[in-house]
DNA sequence: AATCCGGGGCC
DNA sequence: GGCCCAGGATT
């Protein structure tokens, strides 16, 4: 708690007990680091400053403002708690973490979260800092991200946090954590613990937390189809449960291999809402553009398609004519906008 | 309990 | 190129 107090961050949502800033910046923070999350969190404060603001907006606006955030499920689930606490609870949050919890898109950290430092309800988060602090000072062998260690972790939160305020304990935590007792190559020698921690003195720094092993990584090969007719290109909605739900991108195909040209070309002609007869393809097709997720790898090309014929879309497609000028108010994915940034006559 | 879901920065 | 981040929902 000293050590907080004298090294401890200035971050905006650390000026208020707003239980609406609060859960917005952990929202925005869930597995994203505070540097990348800082300038969106600034972003979204501006335009809804409470709730019922952000209860309001629009989908399309929302998802454009966390546009390049990832793990696109979280805005989609802001916007459905935005507006229960609107409508249900009249604009205020929750005041327990039990009843927090069954909000969509809280969790059991975000509850914690929420409860401990807006509420000063005692609780515990355990989060990945908190996994890496408390596993080397104290030795915990346990295989992280399970729902048994989750629960030791936090017994042990709980049985250090004492008379300490709740939510600073939890902070203090997470913040030595992320600032001092980091992933790779901690400052051991200059650490407040140096003396007692488990893993410097038994040389397991680099062992500790235990986490399981990584599944392999697969494939994913995106063939797009960027059709223009009169000025206007067709988007896609994505809205299978499917990476990038909700945001915006081409027609394409996706397959698991790299596929050859003919094929591709072949592919085309399942998308009825164009002839074959009535377009021209540019080729060659644009470059392969290499985009790495978590877990899957995703090598995207991008086919020119100009045709002479209105497309005929239908709503339950998901497929949208729009004109080029407003490409940019639609949300998409950081692949597509690196695609649009390199060909700027279309963006 | 296992699996899926983004994007970025650091070493 | 691997690691991991103020995790949650679905299956």
């Amino acid at each position: 708690m000293e050590w907080f107090e004298q090294n401890r961050r200035k971050l905006p949502w650390r000026k208020t007990t707003d239980p609406y800033r609060i859960w917005l910046s952990e929202i925005i923070l869930q597995q994203t680091r505070v540097q990348q999350g800082l300038p969106y969190y600034q972003r979204f404060i501006n335009e809804y400053p409470t709730v019922k603001q952000l209860a309001n907006a629009s989908q399309d606006k929302v998802f454009k403002l966390w546009q390049g955030l990832g793990y696109y499920r979280r805005a989609e689930n802001m916007i459905k708690t935005a507006r229960i606490v609107a409508t249900e609870f009249n604009g205020v949050f929750p005041k327990t973490s039990g009843e927090l919890k069954r909000l969509p898109g809280i969790g059991e950290y975000t509850a914690a979260a929420i409860a401990s430092i807006a509420y000063n309800e005692k609780v515990a988060v355990v989060d990945g800092n908190v996994y890496r602090v408390l596993a080397r000072l104290f030795g915990i062998k346990s295989v992280i991200q399970t729902t048994q260690s989750k629960k030791e972790f936090s017994s042990v939160m709980l049985s250090l946090m004492e008379d300490f305020h709740p939510g600073t304990f939890n902070e203090a935590v997470m913040e030595f954590g992320a600032l001092h007792c980091v992933p790779q190559n901690p400052d051991c020698t200059g650490c407040i613990f140096n003396d007692r921690c488990f893993a410097s003195m038994h040389k397991q720094v680099q062992e500790l937390p235990v986490v399981k092993t990584k599944k392999k990584k697969k494939k994913l090969f995106i063939y797009y189809f960027v059709v223009d007719w009169k000025n206007h290109l067709i988007l896609n909605q994505r809205k299978k449960n499917e990476i990038w739900k909700e945001l915006y991108d081409f027609p394409s195909v996706e397959y698991n291999s790299e596929q050859a040209g003919e094929v591709v070309m072949k592919a085309i002609e399942k998308f009825n809402f164009i002839t074959p007869e009535t377009i021209t393809v540019t080729t060659p097709f644009s470059k392969i553009y290499k985009h790495q997720l978590t877990h899957i790898d995703i090598f995207a090309q991008f086919i020119r398609i100009t045709s002479n014929k209105k497309p005929r879309l239908k709503r339950q497609q998901n497929l949208y004519l729009v004109p080029r000028n407003k490409i940019t108010e639609y949300a998409v994915s950081r692949l597509v906008d690196r695609y649009l940034d390199d060909v700027k006559q279309v963006k």
